[in-house]
DNA sequence: GTTTGTCAACTAACCGGTTGGAAGATAGTC
DNA sequence: GACTATCTTCCAACCGGTTAGTTGACAAAC
């Protein structure tokens, strides 16, 4: 058998991701991340120290890999929800573990960078507000919540939605005629 | 003591709508929902069959409640937003129950009361909009989807979002205001 | 006396976490 | 290149505590 550290650690994370997205903290077993990363249990107390720090490793993995790839554009809020949109479709293991973490009780600890990176992009949208290039009808950080929020709205929708919903790629259009109508676009 | 089959009941739903919105499923513990209702675990298989049942019955009467006291109203999807806005805000125990709900495995069983509800919404915004009450660019379905989801966006709010949002009754007009923009309104 | 509601105690299974040591890699020595 | 001491990576088996679900007997109501 091959002896890699570095790629036992990796196959425990994407497994751990798989997990977790599926079945939440609580409800994520140990012992499958470990069968399915055909390594074993104790592996993960010796990398990480245990089932929360593990989540938090992968947690924290999504989040940069999330800030890193989809870069707010403020000349183009529109898209950039049609984008991210697209994004939670093609990965929804992104979105359910957020949401895991969000409703996980013992978890109120928040990710750093994810809220380096959201006081960023607010910034962002102020300076656009004071240079003219968005309405200042709403606050910044409302805007910003607003335009997130709704590039999630298929996403999150319930099970019980109808199915007369149109297809994906005119589902990330509408979500951008939203924004469009949000910031008084034509 | 007083004995009293429906009472025991209904502190068992009570207690279990509290203990499942703090921890779904699968962190739920029977044992807790029974102290907390001041009764007996085997009264939860007597009366419900068990944990899962018993999630079902909690949302079941969830749903009722929510169908019931909260009718759209198309003649004013704003104001219809922002009390949906409120009411997330003040019963955040529904929105948490729903979104488990939706995370949880091994539950793809959809409410048929929703289902109905949220059909006979559609159909509204469709009639509206052939009334020319409603403007047409959202397919009613979309139009619906994207109302319901924004009037949950403060409560979706990701904890890493920053505090400089403004205080509960401004975020509610700020729905109203998403929403007006998106049907036309001045 | 029968039905109905209540509960403490039980159990079988499961789960997160630990341990001790086996098996592979590494580097120094001759 | 062979030998070996040492370190790293790996894992099967185990452990203590916890959990969902069961049972059987007791007590109140009618």
């Amino acid at each position: 058998m091959i002896r890699d550290a570095d790629a036992t650690r990796q196959r425990l994370l994407d497994a751990a991701l798989a997990e977790f997205a599926e079945h939440g903290i609580a409800g994520a077993r140990v012992d499958r991340i470990a069968a399915q990363a055909n390594s074993n249990k104790a592996q993960i107390y010796h990398y990480f120290g245990g089932k929360a720090q593990l989540f938090d490793a992968v947690y924290g993995s999504i989040v940069r890999r999330l800030v890193e790839s989809t870069p707010i554009d403020v000349h183009d809020l529109p898209g950039y929800a049609a984008k991210l949109a697209r994004m939670y479709d093609v990965h929804p293991e992104v979105m359910r573990l957020a949401v895991w973490h969000r409703l996980e009780p013992g978890e109120p600890e928040v990710n750093a960078l994810a809220v380096e990176a959201t006081g960023r992009k607010v910034d962002l949208i102020a300076q656009a507000q004071a240079d003219g290039l968005l309405p200042k009808r709403f606050p910044p950080a409302v805007l910003l919540g607003l335009v997130l929020h709704l590039a999630a709205t298929w996403t999150e929708a319930n099970p019980e939605f109808p199915g007369e919903l149109p297809d994906a790629e005119a589902r990330y259009e509408y979500v951008a005629e939203a924004v469009r109508r949000l910031i008084d676009l034509p």
